[in-house]
RNA sequence: GGCGCAGUAGCCAAGUGGUAAGGCGUGGGUCUGCAACACCCUGAUUCACCGGUUCAAAUCCGGUCUGCGCCU
């Protein structure tokens, strides 16, 4: 009976560079949707050939969100991800359509399937400067103290060299007077409001490995060099959130010259590798995920695309009668 | 053929008599407001091979093999 109530929510996750773009044009035309994008870098404008962003003439207009909505120079962060998705969903709810999360930053898509609550503690950039600087002098060690008294079931669970979210905890319970950790066991019981399907478009990992070396000496050939430049005469600096992109990160150390090109190019291939490594391992622990292997498939992206709308189907997400359009 | 140098994990590499640092790669993992972030875990019963000296050898000695350099 509460199933009745939800509504419809497909996901196409997956590594990067395991092709889930192309086939997320074809989804959403078989399908009658709309793409949101769950990527921490292309919401930056000017920021295209590093973010391997899509196109225009490549959306074939298929519709796509928090694509090209923010300057490199603004934050983000999940908190503010959760709240454009959430809209943009219920924009495309209101045109009659179905929105699909297209991305690899598994976080992100969390954090709208689940309805996570990011209400509680936002950041001051004060207090952890405080405590950046604390950490700083005595050591992460001590900083791990602090929480130990606060908090100590976060304490446990968050190694001490992980200042960052030693911090973050901390943080939490100097804004709200609740710990975190009781926070999260909470989020964690949460049901999706949504009627979904978490599809996770994977592939054998020597293949995706090649794939990402491929595609970096492509960025190269396109421009990459170029485009940093441009963000970095605007001011674009380390620091920021929007610079913290692969790709972004390690042309700007060759801009800086703290770095050879050449030395880049195979940091930014080993990077991107570590990171494909780490989106595969959290997908790993998504109870609801549904893995689409490229082997299983023999590359043939029709075969993957009719494994989608069938299993949609079952799913009740999409009615039998639905045109492919996009099957050929 | 002679002389010299070298041979340590997939790669780079420290260790020169006291029981195998480290880095990279690889693989596994954590993640609830910076997540393309941050962080954790992960290899040699063994140092080219054989023998010797010694309480003790990757470390010293002899031989063998392989690589590199020079000489004839």
């Amino acid at each position: 009976m509460e199933e009745k109530k939800k509504k419809p929510l497909i996901i196409l996750a997956g590594p990067t560079a395991a092709g889930k773009t192309k086939i997320s044009i074809r989804l959403a035309k078989a399908v009658g949707g709309e793409i949101i994008s769950a990527d921490s870098m292309q919401v930056y404008r000017y920021m295209n050939i590093g973010s391997a962003k899509i196109r225009k003439e490549e959306t074939e207009g298929v519709p796509h969100h928090l694509i090209d909505v923010l300057d490199p120079e603004e934050e983000f962060h999940v908190a503010r991800f959760q709240e454009m998705a959430k809209r943009a969903v219920q924009e495309i709810y209101a045109r009659g359509r179905i929105p699909i999360l297209v991305g690899g930053t598994g976080f992100y898509i969390q954090a709208l399937l689940y309805d996570i609550d990011f209400s509680g503690g936002k950041e001051d950039t004060e207090y952890r400067g405080m405590l950046e600087a604390f950490a700083q002098k005595e050591g992460a060690e001590a900083l791990h103290e602090r929480l130990k008294e606060v908090d100590p079931k976060s304490a446990e669970m968050i190694h001490a060299n992980n200042v960052k979210r030693v911090i973050r905890a901390l943080e939490f319970y100097h804004q709200t007077g609740t710990k975190i950790s009781e926070h999260n066991e909470k989020e964690r019981q949460k049901v999706s409001p949504y009627l979904f399907l978490y599809f996770v478009l994977g592939d054998d990992r020597r293949q995706l490995y090649e794939r990402i070396d491929r595609r970096v000496d492509k960025m190269m050939e396109e421009g990459l060099v170029e485009e940093v430049a441009r963000l970095k005469q605007r001011g674009c600096r380390k620091g920021m959130v929007s610079m913290q992109g692969l790709g972004y990160k390690e042309v700007l150390s060759f801009l800086d010259g703290e770095t050879s090109l050449e030395e880049a190019v195979r940091l930014l291939k080993r990077d991107t590798r570590h990171f494909a490594k780490r989106q595969i391992t959290w997908f790993k622990r998504e109870p609801d995920a549904v893995w689409l292997n490229r082997q299983d498939y023999n590359d043939d992206e029709d075969a993957i695309l009719g494994a989608m709308l069938t299993k949609l189907k079952e799913r009740n997400i999409i009615e039998n009668g639905t045109e492919h359009t996009g099957l050929l």
